[in-house]
DNA sequence: CTGTATCCAGTAGGATACTG
DNA sequence: CAGTATCCTACTGGATACAG
């Protein structure tokens, strides 16, 4: 750990930053939703979950400015505007299913290990 | 992500659960502390960065109970607790190390700035 | 349909003082 | 030293109404 030109800081800034863009309630299902294909604004909505517009709207904005998410507008009437993931997005179910597998080694373990994790 | 036999619902719920733990703002950092060795509350309290004890606390507790951090308190006066990552915490730095990687290469200029108040 | 604007409640977390 | 108790502020996100 000494030499490096990674900082402890850096590492806990960096991770930190991952972890602020999917910790918000919603971005995680939005992710998940997207990574099943394209949807419109109206679908989100009805398949994300329980989520109000202002906080789908956030949660989108929010992957779309860090390249996540591709936001795509027809101009036709009445408006029409698509959500896919980018390839940034397609990229992050991977650390995500890393984080996935560990959660579900915790939860089931063998049937012998004890449950850590329950929500 | 696709093809796989969990339910969606699992996925989301799992992952959720995980994030849930490292998104407190001092979670990552705790632990990547720990990381480094066992600690004294008085040393986490310095070490962390700018956390309150109500905070450090509260963050220990939850990492204990869910079994990724051992408190350790040693009976002399003055008081004495130590505090360590358990195998499931350590274990726990592998995913996490996949997301610092994935923020590293792919989140460029990934350092979160403190917000300020917007006047 | 796809948002934006406004109001509001719940909560995470800081500051400080106090305890064993 | 290692917390707990209390108070307080800021931010998140829901509900609703309005707009393009």
């Amino acid at each position: 750990m000494t030499g490096e030109d990674v900082t402890d800081y850096e590492m806990i800034t960096a991770t930190h930053a991952v972890l602020a863009l999917l910790s918000p309630r919603w971005a995680v299902p939005v992710l998940y939703t997207l990574a099943g294909g394209t949807r419109r604004y109206s679908e989100l909505l009805y398949e994300v979950g329980e989520i109000s517009k202002k906080t789908l709207t956030q949660t989108l904005r929010s992957l779309e400015h860090h390249g996540l998410v591709d936001r795509r507008v027809d101009p036709d009437l009445p408006a029409r505007v698509e959500y896919s993931l980018t390839p940034l997005g397609w990229s992050l179910t991977e650390p995500l299913m890393a984080l996935y597998e560990w959660a579900a080694t915790q939860l089931s373990g063998a049937g012998s290990r004890p449950r850590r994790l329950a929500a």
